[in-house]
DNA sequence: CTAAAGCGTGGAGTACACTCCAGGGTCAAG
DNA sequence: CTTGACCCTGGAGTGTACTCCACGCTTTAG
C-alpha cells in the first residue's frame, strides 16, 4: 500500500503520514525506489491513532500505545501490553468520569439559571 | 480578588489569565490604578475551563460555552441557553460514546493479542 | 517518448496555547 | 524615601500538530 493510498483509506494527508512516521507514530517498508509501503494493518492503527486524537489525547499519549496496537509479533512482552492496556483503560474510565461529572455540572448550573438564581454579581468591563 | 490572588486559587499562572483575558474568555473590572479585579464567580468559571480543557475541549469550543456559565443575568436569553447546553451535553455524550467504543477496541485487541492470533503481517524497517 | 500523476526530501510557515521577558507604574512596610 | 512585592503592557519565544512549497526522481497512460 502506497502512501497516496493510504491517505485515501484513512482520509489523513500525504503530508500527515509523513509527519507522523518522522515523529515514530507510524512504520512503513520502503520498495527500491525508495516509495513507502503500508501493511494493512496500519489502516486500522491510523484509524484507532485519529479517533483517540479527536478524543483529546495527545501524539505523545498515543504514541504509548503503539506496542499495543502495532505490535511486531513479540510474545515475550504480553506482560508489558497487559500493563500498557490497564493504563490506558484507567485513562480512558478517568476521561469518561470526568465527562459525566462536566456533564452534570453543566445540567446543575441550568437549573440554577432555570430558578433565575439570585446570588450573580455584577461584572462588566466598564471602558 | 486580583490576578495574584486569583493565580493561587485556580492553579493558574498570572500570564494564562491575562491571556484568556486577550482571547476574551474571561473578563475582569479595573480598579483605579489599572489592576485586574476578578469577580469570585470566575474561579468557577476557570476551574470548568480548566477541567473541559483537560478532558480535550479546544479553549475556542469552551468560549461557546461563555454564555452559559458566565452569563450576565440577561433572562431574555434562556431559550439560546438553553440551546447552547443541549449542544454541549451532545457534544459531550458524544465523547464519552467515542472513548467508551475505544475502550472496547483496546480490549478487543487485547484479547486477539492474548490468543495469539496469528493474522499478523511482518512488517521491519529493513534499514 | 512524453506528459501527467505520484513519490521522495528538506525546510519554511501556520494555528493554538501558552510562557517568558523588558521596561515601567503602584503600594505597603520599615 | 527606598526597597520589595505586586501589577501593567507589548512583544518575543516554545512546543504541538500539522500544512505547504520547491525541487527532483519514478511510474503510468496515451
Amino acid at each position: 500500500m502506497r502512501i497516496g493510498d493510504m491517505a485515501q483509506a484513512t482520509g489523513l494527508s500525504r503530508d500527515t503520514l509523513r509527519f507522523y512516521e518522522k515523529r515514530g507514530l507510524l512504520r512503513a517498508r520502503r520498495g527500491a525506489n525508495g516509495y513507502r509501503d503500508y501493511p494493512l494493518e496500519a489502516v486500522d492503527w491510523l484509524r484507532y491513532l485519529r479517533t483517540a486524537q479527536q478524543l483529546g489525547f495527545t501524539l505523545s499519549e498515543i504514541e504509548a500505545d503503539m506496542p499495543l496496537l502495532a505490535a511486531p509479533d513479540a510474545p515475550e512482552t504480553a506482560a508489558l501490553l497487559r500493563a500498557a492496556l490497564a493504563n490506558k483503560l484507567a485513562d480512558i474510565d478517568a476521561r469518561i468520569a470526568g465527562l459525566s461529572q462536566l456533564r452534570t455540572e453543566l445540567a446543575r448550573r441550568l437549573e440554577m439559571q432555570m430558578q433565575s438564581c439570585p446570588l450573580r454579581g455584577a461584572h462588566d468591563t466598564a471602558a
